[in-house]
DNA sequence: AATTGTTTAATTGTTTACAAAAGACCAGTG
DNA sequence: CACTGGTCTTTTGTAAACAATTAAACAATT
């Protein structure tokens, strides 16, 4: 059987919900601005029930905060003890996948994650710091999925999403690529202590 | 100015959704049970917009598995491994509020757990059980809210609610009520060290 | 007999229209 | 001047009709 390349299928919600994320993500949103259903709506050419679904999504992952029949707004950023405590409890979901993942990785993995490394380095040669988050945070999914499967995703999500809230900007463009390239080699090498090390360095 | 009871005002959706994770917890809804849209929309007298709400609410705490154009079902329990890291986390965050309520508890916020704990018993007494457990949620959720306010419940529910669909009976009564209160006892003492013992104990 | 293709029923996804709540504005009053 | 009270507008919440997708039952073919 010839290479499957597995071209994942987005639903209309899904890909609402990625685009107002990268808006946040970017800063062209910022927060406490308020999500005005109806203008969602025109901008994405639909009505206002899905937009609706992905508002509520949203808020569940805690980008946006809704109060009833006040409509959603983008969350501010964390004081700083919760902040401490999220990066605390994400670094330990990524370590605990790390510690399921160590045997199971095969050939198919490395090469999809070192493709996720090249897009990393392209991003970051084209200034693109948006597309440099997006790809970033999947590197950490493919790992999480890989590990968890969706259970674990979605309690992870939360945490990425909020840190992400926190520090908009990548400040070390170099270090970034760095960071994750340290932990792929660590899991091609089997050196799990190793890869939880580099993990550790790269989540704060 | 008299005492002023706060009679909370849930919306629509938070009793549908409270009344659904009634329906899980007490083991009316096994898991893999198929949510219909239509049929939830009949017996709450109300439109499929609001039940798709909730569904989605609940699909996101961990209560409901969602595919696309497929709907929605009750979720299975966790594996063993993913169960003792929910655990786990679940614990920190409550240590974490424990640690941040310390001096910021009043008089008004004993009573409040106090009558927590009384109505703890009575349900015990009564052994209606899914009351059990949503009272015995409401004691921590109490605390957690205190500190950390609606940014610290969002990301302790699911571990909450997830664990409930593992284990759905309280085994021991007598020690369910005891722990909580030794937990109470502890905070008004100001005893954090062993009120972070306690809860760890009750946490499992 | 097993598998593939087609039709049909049921369920979810989306749109549109309507009801209710919140906020803005402005006049009137102490 | 501050403040209450009302109307008006805007926005969200809900309902009901429509479109699209899926699953199942059945027929046809190899």
């Amino acid at each position: 059987m010839a290479v499957t390349r597995t071209t994942k299928i987005l639903t209309v919600k899904d890909q609402i919900a990625d685009q107002i994320r990268s808006d946040i993500i970017s800063g062209d949103l910022l927060p406490n601005t308020k999500l005005n259903e109806k203008e969602l709506a025109e901008r994405f050419g639909l009505s206002r029930g899905p937009i609706r679904d992905v508002i509520l999504q949203l808020t569940k992952e805690g980008l946006l905060i809704s109060k009833n029949n006040c409509g959603a707004s983008v969350n501010c950023i964390l004081e700083p003890k919760l902040q401490k405590l999220m990066i605390k409890l994400r670094r330990e979901i990524e370590v605990f996948a790390l510690e399921q993942i160590k045997d199971k990785l095969t050939e198919r993995d490395f090469n999809a994650l070192d493709n996720i490394l090249i897009a990393l380095q392209e991003a970051l040669e084209n200034e693109d710091y948006t597309a440099v988050t997006k790809i970033d945070i999947s590197f950490h999914h493919y790992i999480i999925e890989k590990a968890g499967g969706d259970e674990l995703v979605n309690i992870w999500y939360p945490y990425v999403m909020r840190m992400r809230l926190n520090y908009k900007r990548i400040v070390n463009t170099e270090q970034c690529v760095n960071e994750h390239r340290a932990i792929l080699n660590a899991l091609r090498e089997g050196n799990i202590a190793q890869a939880i090390k580099s993990t550790k360095a790269n989540i704060k």
